[in-house]
DNA sequence: GTAGTTGATGTGGTTGGACCACATGGCCTA
DNA sequence: TAGGCCATGTGGTCCAACCACATCAACTAC
């Protein structure tokens, strides 16, 4: 057992214990070290890993913001990990688009139609309007946001990490592929008009009919920006 | 920007880029420290991160085994995270048993009849035989292996890797919830019987059957087995 | 008395150096 | 030739020191 491992372990069993939770602080470095009879060094090995796994947040200086508090960000965990695999390419785009489909159709479906959730959509609804008018970045941004808040009615914590992990890992490939786009203009104006009609949907309680269209809707852009579309939404070759 | 991040974002590069792929190895970490004119500490801390993520593998010594390589455990990096995670409570159980759900029944109906993991998934079966003279570790080892290679039979790595995780994520727990059982050569029986059944739809390209004893088969333990039974597969209240 | 300055304190961030355990491979010896 | 032994290179661990930063308390000047 690698020393780093052994304050890694101390440190979950104190989360599952409850000893630790979110909001709460960690020792600081030198006493944690102290403490387990260690180094600084293995403390901070991690630590460093328990921060890319969104579970606990640094901060130098003195006051609220500083030392080692945990926190609870699993979508940057699984974001952050889907990005690398996805950059050692054992991960297709294709999969990654794929799933997202899967979670965001379920997740429109299952959410209850007086989710409070909803409500935050509707208003980046309204941030967008006239989204021929947004710069592109803004304008993704927002439909970060609004698909997540969608994802987040369905009241699924681990399906709403997933997806925004899912997102982020391919955020700045869709970024890319908004340049492949005819008419931008056009584009951001049918994606704006479709995120109204799932919405609608899902406010009318008509799940089914809000799975479809969000399962349309986000393979609609792919295949538009030019994401081969013989890997979505199709039987796979028999091998 | 911090140190380790600066070699985090090198590495990175270098894999997107493709200079590094899986199977290659990194250079020698002082041989790295001193390329990127960083300390020999920031380059482990970024190594860490890397390991924790299952995008790399190290080993001490010489030879094959030694060094740091490039490998791609996708499953790993999310099984961690999800655990780590369920262990702070802010990513309930039940959550994750209704994802698991989702994902497996999703596979279970996409996996095309003919797909060469069925075979695998057939001889695990084969060596379940006889289930209620298996202990229940092995038994369960074996579920597990069956059910990810019925999840690899649908194509989707994502998928795959989500799954994988989901279910290392509450490994403990399942095997806890054994305790709880009246008669587990009976239930062990039962879940035999239902993945034959499962894996006879599969091969008979009748997906939806698949993913609807899917659906019941997992459900079916979670309920029996003791999980708040009222978190699985009914409408939300209302908030 | 108040306002501004200054230093003490405690936090994580970074560095260099030292030593260890381990595995290989080549050299040297019996 | 066979065996042992050490040189080499790897990651693993630890230590001691220093830095940047943020707060807070004590002090000083007005």
């Amino acid at each position: 057992m690698r020393t780093h491992q052994l304050v890694l372990h101390w440190i979950e069993e104190r989360l599952s214990a409850g000893d630790l939770a979110v909001g709460g602080r960690l020792p600081a470095e030198r006493a944690l070290a102290e403490q387990l009879q260690v180094s600084r060094t293995s403390v901070r090995e991690a630590i460093r890993v328990l921060e890319a796994m969104g579970v606990v947040r640094s901060g130098v200086g003195s006051g609220p913001d500083s030392g080692t508090v945990v926190i609870s960000d699993p979508t940057a965990a699984l974001g952050s990990a889907l990005r690398l695999h996805v950059a050692t390419q054992h991960l297709p785009v294709a999969d990654i688009v794929e799933t997202r489909v899967l979670l965001e159709s379920w997740a429109a479906a299952r959410a209850t139609r007086d989710a409070p959730q909803l409500e935050d959509a509707a208003a980046l609804l309204a941030a967008m309007d006239a989204p021929e008018g947004l710069p592109v970045e803004e304008f993704l941004a927002l439909d970060v946001r609004f698909h997540l808040a969608l994802a987040n009615a369905a009241g699924n914590a681990v399906v709403s990490a997933m997806m925004g992990s899912l997102r982020e890992s391919i955020q700045g490939y869709a970024a890319e592929l908004t340049g492949n786009l005819p008419d931008w203009k056009a584009t951001a104006c049918r994606l704006h008009a479709e995120h109204h009609a799932i919405l609608a949907a899902v406010r009318e309680g008509d799940g089914g009919r809000a799975a479809q269209l969000v399962a349309a809707h986000i393979e609609g852009f792919y295949k538009e920006a030019g994401l081969g579309a013989e890997h979505l939404a199709q039987p796979r070759p028999t091998s």
